[in-house]
Parts: structure tokens; sequence; C-alpha cells
DNA sequence: CTTGACAGCTAATTCAAATTAGCCTAAAAT
DNA sequence: ATTTTAGGCTAATTTGAATTAGCTGTCAAG
């Protein structure tokens, strides 16, 4: 990696541990290994490099959007997938959601630095609302949505159904970007909240029918 | 309001908005209507009044956990209001919880300002999952056991239960302290959410005793 | 009525951190 | 082989916000 990464990489790191205002360029230099007025050979100035860092943030969210998200090609893969789900399959895929979440170490670095600076920047704050809020909700949204049409889940309000499905995911990211050495109990509360979820949406076979009826009556 | 209690409120304010180190001791003077040398007749520096708003914070919470929360003498009362609970008095709770914690004044820009300076120091990420994590969960929790204990709710697991009933408020109000456009959406929301969690965990009158003997099955 | 504490002001002062100036070396380009 | 450029350094300089000095008016207590 090459200086100019280097900078970006240890200022993200700083900037999450203790936002924008609390990082000096000195600190930055020195853990790159350089001292601070080298740090101008490569960036104008201090918030020219926080500015790169939202760049490089934007460019990997597109391009997590292009393989991971919503788009005609895989809703179709997508729905082949879902259909047939197990839970164990279910719990994986929250699992597989909350570890990228919490485990990639751009990705995690990137959420608590906007967990820091949402507040100066409207902008900031709608990048964190569409990354870990709506997106989310809405991809999986698709997911669940497939799973009720596929006959695997109950015919419940599907956005209130995504919404007991992301929050607790999301509370526990929460959790555990404060407090990392609450991690293991996080994953034991995901796996029983995805059991959990499966019990209450998607019960056993003999149920589904008659609660299908049942809510089809009820909602809306 | 005397002088030195503005000067809290003001501070509190601005550094909920922008957080402590992108706020000037002049823009709080300015608000209070002063000059920045006469905040100093006040408060020592400008530390000194971030810290007597954490003091005070401290001191509600307290005040607010001698009402709110559990004690003896509480879960006796609570219990006698929540064992006959109907639907609208679940969706009334949660509505309650939810305004209260979005509307009050000082809890709002309290958690907005932890929210910003949680990462600075320790301290405050500790206060800030106690009061808006665990205190929350370890309360509702407590209801809702004397819920199931009553037989108005299904026994499933009532961890996860209530973490099913507190996410989504949790993740709804984040929603909110970041675009208070989105108010309305989200009690709508809200009210959609606890009525679907009702119709989960608390089926209808034939549903509870079957599925309290598949649960108990179940659940460990 | 005068004294002193209180709470405000303007005009310094301080200080830390960002930034610029200007020099040096190595290696890439011509 | 020389010139240029990239990227580093040390030693200023600038900047801007926090804080201190020291003056002033008001009002309550003695």
């Amino acid at each position: 990696m090459d200086t100019r990464h280097r900078i970006l990489d240890e200022a993200l790191t700083l900037f999450s541990e203790k936002g924008y205002a609390n990082v000096f360029v000195a600190d930055i230099a020195e853990r790159v290994g350089i001292k601070a007025p080298s740090l101008y050979k490569h960036y104008k100035n201090k918030q020219a490099i926080f500015d790169a860092i939202i760049e490089e943030m934007n460019r990997r969210f597109l391009e997590q959007a292009g393989t991971l998200q919503i788009n005609g090609a895989d809703a179709v893969v997508d729905a082949e997938i879902y259909k047939n789900i197990s839970e164990e399959q279910l719990i994986t895929l929250g699992n597989d959601l909350f570890l990228y979440f919490l485990h990639d170490d751009y990705t995690r670095r990137f959420r608590k630095m906007l967990t820091i600076e949402q507040f100066h920047d409207k902008g900031l704050a709608d990048v964190y609302m569409k990354q870990y809020v709506d997106d989310p909700l809405s991809y999986q949204g698709m997911l669940l949505g497939l799973m009720v049409s596929a006959g695997v889940l109950q015919a419940e309000n599907v956005e209130i159904m995504t919404l007991h499905f992301y929050a607790p995911i999301y509370m526990l990211l929460t959790i555990c970007d404060r407090d990392p050495k609450r991690e293991a109990a996080a994953l034991k509360t995901m796996e029983a909240h995805i059991r959990q979820f499966n019990r209450l949406y998607a019960r056993d076979e003999g149920l589904i029918q008659d609660n299908k009826k049942r809510s089809q009556r009820k909602t809306k």
C-alpha cells in the first residue's frame, strides 16, 4: 500500500476512534511513519483527507451494492435461493450479515466514523441512514417478501416482519461497536433471535395454512 | 432560569448538534446573550461546562430511575397493571416510551450528545448503553415476563421477546434523531409493530394453550 | 453612603495545532 | 549524465479559539 493510501487508512482508524476534531494531523503522520508536514505532499489539508475517506467509502458502497443489493438479475437468482430456505439457512443469512457488518474492517471503521461525524454534516447522516437502515431493510424486505410468496413465511405485514428481523441485528451491532467484549453474547442472542423469528413467522406446516387464512383476514 | 443554567442548556443544545469539539465557547456565550469571557465567571473552563452537563444528566437519570425503574414495590404494582393488558394498552405502553424518549427535550439532547461523544470517553459509552440499551431491556423484560406469567403472552424466550419488542423502537428512535422528518412515518410503523408483536406473541385465546405446550417443548 | 461581591465588558495573551517555507536525497525520466 | 519529480525533513509561521487581565456598573448589606 502506498503512502497516500496508508494515510487514508490510518486516518480512518483514528477518526473512527476519536472523531475528526480530536485527531491531529501529527497523529496520523506518526502512525504512517512520517512527519506531519510530509502529509501535505499527499493531501492539500486535513479536510481533504477526510473528504478522500468519504469518497472511498462511497466508492466501496456502490461497488458492494452492485454485488449484494437488489437488481433485476439478482432478484431472480435470490428468489431461487430463498424460496426453500431452512431455519439453519436463515440463521446463516442473519449471521453472515451480522458478521460482515461487524468484522469487515473498512465497514466497521466507516460505520463508527459515521456514527460520530453524522451530526456535523447532513450528507453524512444520509449516508448512514441509507447504508445501515434503508438499504438493509429494503434488501431483506425483498428476501422475506419472496419467502412469503413461496409460502415459507406467514403472510403478515412484510415491512414490519423485516423490522422484526433486522432491528435486533442493528441493535446488537451498535452494542458490539461500543463494547466489543459483548460480541460473544451478541452472537448467541443473534442465533436465538433468528430461531425465535422463525418459530413466530414460519410455524409448523400444520399451522401455516391456518395462520395464513387468519392473518389475511386481519392484515389490511 | 439563571445564567448558570442557561449556559448549560445552550451548551447542551450545541454539543448535541455539533459535538463538543466543534462548539466554540463564543457560540455558547452568544446564545446566552453574553460575551465569551463572561462565561468564565460561571464555569472554570469549557470542560467544566461539559462536566456539569454530564453531572446534571446523571442526576436526572437517577431521579428517573427512582420513579420508572424496577424496584420491589413497583414490581408488585406493575404486575397488577400489566397482567390483564389489552392490545391497545400495549400500544400505549410502546408509544409512551417512544414519545418520551423522542420528545423530552433534555432526554433527546442528552442522547444525541452521547451518540456523538461516546467514543471519546469509555464512561460515556457506558452511560449510553445503560440508558438506551440495558435499562430499557431489563425493565421491559420484567413487564413482558409478568405478562407471560399471567398467561397473556406465549411462553417464548423472554429475553428475545423483549428484544423483539424494544429493538424496533430503538431503531425508529435513531431514525428520528437523525431525520425528524421521518417522525410521522415512524409513529405509524411503531403502532403496526406493536400490533404485529401482539398478534405474534399473544395469539387468539384458542391458540394460547396450544402454543404454550409446543413452545415449552421447543425452548430449552 | 460606601463597600464589596457579582456579572458583565473589551482588550490582551497564550497555546496548540495546522499549515507553509525551504532544503535534501533518491530514483525516474530525458 | 543531467534534470526533474516525488516524498521526506526541520524550522518557521499562521491561525484561531480558549483563557486571563483588568476595567465598569449595579445592587444588596452593613
